[in-house]
DNA sequence: TGAAATGTTGGGGCG
DNA sequence: ACGCCCCAACATTTC
């Protein structure tokens, strides 16, 4: 007779600290198996050199690390979901399992085959909220329906928040995880190399001028805290209660999190669709070629293409320079926001659906709340404001001092024009 | 979480 | 002293 137990799935929160669905599983009265799946679905899709995969590995064998101290270990496991799922069951005697929330479209439909399949064997299953304060619909206008501007949307968090306040989760491992133990896998077995792409140590305790730097991409004070927020190795309660203390842009900018994520996850259309659909009728150049030329930095404009080739380099973006080359790409070079869209996905570490289509879609002014059209950054005028002794430029650009910098490759008063007019006619 | 075009004002040079 | 022009500085409107 096997001894029944509960299974808690890692999946973008991979911490033991305060994480709601693994506090519930330990507190379910059964041993649990901690379990994390590479989903073959997800990485069919990346370079077996992705950063971001190097990132999950290393954080996934720290918290291996920590189970053994309680002589125990995470399980990994890679392939079909729904195939790893089925054989789990059949190898152990399973009470019941414990997830937390993900609110992106394929995750919401690949959970809910996870959970009909549990059902089917008379597990109990359990998901929790845990990668945001409010999730779906907690935060709507007076007629139930969801807010599409954000700054309505951030008063009602705030009023809420300070009604509710959220309580962090203590866990304890100690002899409430399965008395077991494996092999860590290499790298390699997953099938993927170790990056030469790291994530920065986040820096989070010299917030208090947040709203004063954040606009200069050559003051390194930015947090580095997305991609720990993005697989959930920091609790966005404890985010939230740290930005209330030090610094309300910083906080804002969690809002706008949150505000990017209801709207994905009330219309889940914008992932391929213009949130405003008035500008379906808008004709995009898309030239490849100069699409390539926006991908490797080298428009001629510096700011451009330094945010660029830091993004390439890196997996980073200053987030002033990443609205001046969304910008530059929709309306510049009137290149449809979902090819730079794409080139963004494969390439931040931060990465992340909801805020990525939220703030390309701002960018090309066709979102909920978006930038209005004819708002069109000058990048000529955003590089002197914000990197005027070009200290950001020159980092990413040696070349740059030289005369025979390329020109642009297409003029800014001509290009803007341009864009007034197409997007005029809609 | 713009920028350019257009309008207004006021000081200084100068006949 | 006065009107006129120029233009910088600022304000408003427009895209």
């Amino acid at each position: 007779m096997k001894n029944k137990i509960s299974i808690f799935w890692f999946r973008r929160d991979l911490r033991f600290e305060d994480n709601t669905g693994l506090f519930h599983a330990l507190s379910s009265g059964y041993k649990v198996l901690p379990i994390f799946i590479f989903d073959e679905e997800i990485l069919s899709q990346l370079p077996v050199n992705d950063a971001r995969v190097s990132f999950i590995y290393d954080t996934l064998f720290e918290l291996d690390k920590r189970l053994k101290k309680e002589a125990s270990s995470l399980l990994i496991k890679k392939g079909n979901v729904i195939d790893i799922w089925q054989s789990l069951l059949q190898k152990y005697e399973v009470a019941s399992v414990y997830f937390n929330k993900d609110y992106e479209p394929y995750a919401i439909e690949r959970d809910l085959q996870v959970q009909k399949l549990l059902k089917t064997k008379k597990i109990k299953s359990f998901s929790y909220k845990d990668q945001v304060i409010y999730e779906e619909q907690e935060i709507v206008k007076k007629d139930g329906k969801p807010y599409t501007v954000y700054t309505p949307y951030k008063n009602e968090w705030l009023k809420r928040y300070h009604l509710e306040r959220c309580v962090e989760k203590d866990i304890v491992l100690k002899d409430r995880v399965l008395n077991w133990n494996s092999i860590f896998p290499s790298i390699e077995t997953i099938g993927f190399e170790t990056s030469d792409i790291k994530v920065k140590l986040f820096q989070i305790d010299d917030l208090h001028n947040y709203h004063n730097v954040r606009d200069f991409p050559y003051i390194d004070k930015t947090s580095y805290v997305s991609p720990y927020l993005r697989f959930g190795l920091i609790s966005i309660r404890k985010m939230v209660i740290h930005a209330l203390q030090v610094n309300q842009t910083f906080l804002n900018e969690l809002i706008w999190r949150e505000f990017f994520m209801q709207i994905l996850y009330n219309f889940p259309r914008v992932v391929t669709e213009n949130f405003k659909t008035k500008y379906n009728a808008i004709v995009w150049r898309n030239n490849q070629d100069e699409f390539q030329k926006w991908c490797k930095g080298e428009t001629g404009y510096p700011i451009v293409d330094a945010g660029m080739k830091e993004l390439n380099n890196t997996g980073y973006m200053h987030n002033r320079v990443r609205m001046i080359v969304a910008s530059f790409l929709c309306k510049h070079l009137l290149i449809d926001w979902r090819w730079g869209e794409a080139y963004f996905a494969q390439k931040l570490l931060d990465y992340e659906l909801a805020s990525n289509n939220g703030n390309w879609q701002w960018a090309a002014s066709t979102g909920c709340d978006a930038v209005p059209y004819f708002r069109i950054f000058n990048p000529t005028t955003q590089l002197k404001r914000f990197d005027s002794k070009y200290d950001y430029v020159k980092k990413w650009l040696p070349n740059l001092n030289e005369l025979s910098y390329p020109k642009p490759i297409v003029d800014h008063k001509f290009a803007r024009i341009r864009a007034l007019d197409v997007f005029k006619k809609v």
